[in-house]
DNA sequence: GTACCTTTGTGAAGAATTTCACAAGCAACC
DNA sequence: GGTTGCTTGTGAAATTCTTCACAAAGGTAC
């Protein structure tokens, strides 16, 4: 999220932003700000505040965004083309190698810049490809079922957008969006007058 | 999440789980199983555990899911058809009470069951039919402007997929999914060796 | 009815996170 | 060069969250 925010103020041309003005932007204080960020080294310069350009850098790094990622796309429904339009993928070092479906009616179809390729070379072309992430978004039924095959082809990362729980060795890294989920915790909310905000 | 897995649990007709079972399942510890369900009541029995239709019952009254939420999307794109596809959400009380956009190629055409209209009838709808909830899917740009208008109309709490930060009053419940902050959250942990597997 | 097994609910202990508060450092100005 | 005004980095305090551990309670078998 500082990454975010940090690079707003960059494109802006802002030489330096101070804690204070960073917990402003991102709904949270200060001292959190300082305590974050020192935890990965010492950017500010003590008076100034820390500078903009370089600490987006430094985060950058930090995050791994210095490198291309390979990405795989599973599924070449409606949440999967939302993914592939978004142009922010590519900017920030994803690129995505392929795009699988299993309905004979997609295959081959060209999608976005990518062609759809059938799901049955999913785990020979991530081998061949060295894809480090994958990008679920099939329906439920199927999910745990490709996510081992995912697994075996030696993906290390796998964002799920599928509605089911799904489990992965301990090497493995899982983040799952769960769009009913999110509904439910604002409904959860709504219910009881809370105001909670949460970013994600 | 208790809840997804007691209404497995309850489909697959168990009568009851223990909190090592439902820890076990929801990737936490029976203690904790205990004291989160502790804070909203006493459901379980001793010596047999909690019965499994009756909590989720419980925990569909607490989340609020048993009345009927009326939620608008705005933004006609892949996210928000997406949205629309996904069955889950009428089964579980929110009703899509219409889908908004402000292109004209694709205003007036059916969306799913419904018609996409023009956002420029947002505001007027949103007050008239009391929708509670939107879901915003569309460019960051508009984002900030939507969202005034939105909370001007009404709506009390905001699924927000657009990729910008954006604020509300404090009376407003906000819920941002970023998926390229997820990617980055999964380059993070490849880049670190983590192996923190989050649910959301 | 009693002995025994199981599992909850919950204070207390322990761990982690957040906030506080202030010394140290940097820049600017006279 | 010294003084003033900011702002960081960070131990220590405060708070929050998680785990522990066990009494209380329900079921079962005989």
């Amino acid at each position: 999220m500082y990454l975010r925010y940090l690079e707003d103020l960059d494109t802006r041309g802002q030489q330096t932003a101070s804690s204070d003005e960073l917990a402003h932007l991102c709904g949270t204080t200060p001292a959190q700000v300082r305590k974050d960020l020192s935890f990965f080294g010492s950017f500010g310069k003590r008076g100034l505040g820390y500078p903009v350009h370089e600490l987006t850098a430094h985060l950058r790094e930090i995050l791994g965004l210095e490198r291309e990622w390979k990405v795989v796309i599973v599924g070449a429904g409606k949440i999967g083309a939302a993914l592939a339009n978004y142009r922010g993928f590519r900017q920030r070092g994803f690129r995505i190698v392929g795009v699988y479906d299993h309905d004979p009616a997609k295959i081959g179809k060209p999608w976005g810049e990518a062609i759809v390729h059938d799901m049955a070379a999913l785990s020979t072309d991530i081998v061949q490809e060295e894809a480090q992430i994958a990008v679920l978004a099939i329906p439920s039924d199927d999910a745990q079922d490709v996510v081992d095959q995912l697994v075996g082809a030696g993906i290390r990362a796998i964002l799920n957008f599928a509605p089911a729980q799904i489990t992965v060795p301990a090497h493995v890294s899982l983040k799952s969006v769960n769009m009913a989920m999110e509904l439910e915790g604002l409904s959860f909310a709504l219910t009881n007058s809370l105001t909670a905000q949460g970013a994600a």
